[in-house]
DNA sequence: CGGAATTAGTTAGCATACTAACTAATTCTA
DNA sequence: TAGAATTAGTTAGTATGCTAACTAATTCCG
């Protein structure tokens, strides 16, 4: 029987790989992969600008991985970069126009997917899901010394050979 | 409260994310990734050889994506392939000797990291929220016109412009 | 104050996923 | 049985993630 606790790997991973999957399919039409509108949803509900170690924080990814995504985007016109006046290593990411005219359908298709998902499941048994995941993410986050990303270890700078 | 159903999917996601991060740091000391151990595991417990699209609908990726996986795995001398005599499009692909010695202990890392995970949660929630799973699964690849893999539709022969 | 440590962002190189389009071999069918 | 369709595998190009190692700017502290 395939309920057998052995596969929740498969299970977890098929599932998030399936909802990934169709998302990523209804906003392709748009030009809109996930990481892409991942980052202008962010981008759209923050209260201020932010800056791009901010938004890396907030996506669950590493600060390399957004700069070439931030590479995208701006390629295609969708963010700007700006030099942040308070601190000059700082960049701060703007919503171009193009992007702001599309949040709103963004939000919908993600809205109206997560319906459609989970509309026949009951309101408890989606508590108890999403209670279970926070406690295994918490579990495997835990004991890698820290709670988000690596703190990339200082070198470099003797490594001058 | 971050139990709001919006976060569903940033929890799934996270969640899928963090068990594979995990995974793949007690795997990387013996040069194994999550792909990469994965097909080996299939090929040990399948009961013959196997070809590539049949290692490619077990772990749910395309076959492209299989190809250069493989090359990796034969570049580094885990697995073998082999012309199929039954039919010569066919390729079987075999473990090496050198992979047949640590199938032992992938399965046993990974039984290990799925029990630290999951022994604290009770077996009745966790399998409410496997059942979950499967349902979002189910529905999210419903409607997508097949259930595994898209039907390369016909093209190619006539495009020889 | 001035050097050490930290922080923000980058580049380079790799791993792993995809789709599109191709070749070679086999099977189906008119 | 010959041409069409299908199936297995490949290559090319792209997207998205990572770590390691770097530069530039700021902050910390003796």
């Amino acid at each position: 029987m395939t309920s057998n606790i052995d596969a929740f790997g498969q299970v977890l991973h098929g599932t998030a790989r399936a909802w990934r999957l169709k998302l990523d399919e209804r906003l392709k039409p748009m030009g809109l992969s996930q990481a892409k509108w991942r980052t202008l949803m962010h981008l759209s509900v923050a209260p201020g600008p932010l800056t791009q170690s901010e938004i890396a924080a907030l996506l669950g990814i590493e600060e390399p991985t957004l700069v070439t995504l931030l590479h995208r985007l701006e390629d295609e016109n969708w963010v700007a970069r700006r030099n942040a006046s308070h601190d000059r290593r700082c960049k701060t990411v703007h919503l171009a126009p193009r992007a702001q005219r599309v949040i709103e359908q963004i939000s919908s298709a993600a809205f109206q997917l997560r319906h459609e998902l989970l509309d026949e499941i009951s309101a408890a048994d989606l508590r108890t899901c999403m209670r279970v995941l926070k406690q295994i993410r918490q579990k495997a986050e835990k004991g890698n010394g820290n709670g988000k990303h690596a703190t990339r270890p200082r070198v470099g700078k003797n490594g001058q050979n």
